[in-house]
DNA sequence: CTTGACTCTGGACCTGGGTCCATACTGCAG
DNA sequence: CTGCAGTATGGACCCAGGTCCAGAGTCAAG
């Protein structure tokens, strides 16, 4: 069985030392044990569980929302799993509905406006001061 | 000429009395004029000013962006304020992109996992313990 | 004049997710 | 054995955009 360092363990997963030590101040990830110096050795087993971290980031789960999902995996509860990463979808759909509305009225107030001339004309200008509605 | 004090002025604004403050530590928007006591007065040319803040940070820009955008308005600069627009523009879409990747991978996970049965066959904790590629 | 609401200042604190630092100790190669 | 890279700790600091607080002064209605 492979054992590592922190240092070995964060190149490996792709993270800074510190960004490790952080997850372990907030309760994700401990080390399998402990050189009597204090040093930390970590097994295979955190090493996949530093990397569901990571993959759960890249889909856009916070870390409070991961340290649930940790605890749903540990009772290997796949419907609760499952309902909450449909809420996770909704609150995804959500953001990018709010994107595409500020996206809608950016782009709108772009086409209108000729790119020079006076700023009373500046349909951008306008909006932001109010003259006209968004 | 109605002058506000700095209450009324974030009630009007419907934003906070140390919102007014900090945007004017920040740079954004000072007081027309102070009294004797120090109080600070508003008259419309603030009001407006905030309330354009306010639209622009609805629309995205961050405070930054909008000490830029205020600078623009006052040397009446359309040109450059549709190009702030038009990058803001970018801006806004790529982040659309990358929600929508997420989404389509949270999207995929959801539809392939039965929520019941046994963890090994739940894709979402496969995805993220890395089985299975999102 | 009193009272209560309003405002002043400077600074601390908050969220999330780290990053950096000083100082001291440890592990390993040569 | 020496030297240097790696690691330990606790705490400060960063970003943005506010929010809250204490203690003191002020304004306006009654």
């Amino acid at each position: 069985m492979t054992t590592l360092g922190i240092g070995q363990l964060a190149k490996r997963a792709g993270v800074g030392i510190d960004t490790v030590r952080y997850y372990e101040r907030d309760g994700l990830l401990s080390p399998a044990t402990r050189l009597e110096s204090g040093y930390r050795r970590y097994g295979d087993a955190e090493l996949k569980r530093l990397h569901f971290i990571r993959r759960a980031k890249a889909l856009g789960f916070s870390l409070e929302d991961i340290r649930g999902l940790l605890a749903l995996s540990e009772e290997r509860d796949v419907a609760t799993v499952k309902q909450v990463a449909e809420s996770k979808l909704v609150d995804i759909e959500q953001r990018i509905a709010e994107l595409e509305r500020i996206r809608s009225g950016l782009h709108t107030l772009i086409a209108a406006c000729p790119g020079h001339g006076r700023a009373e004309d500046c349909p951008i200008l306008n909006a932001l001061t109010g003259q006209e509605r968004v």
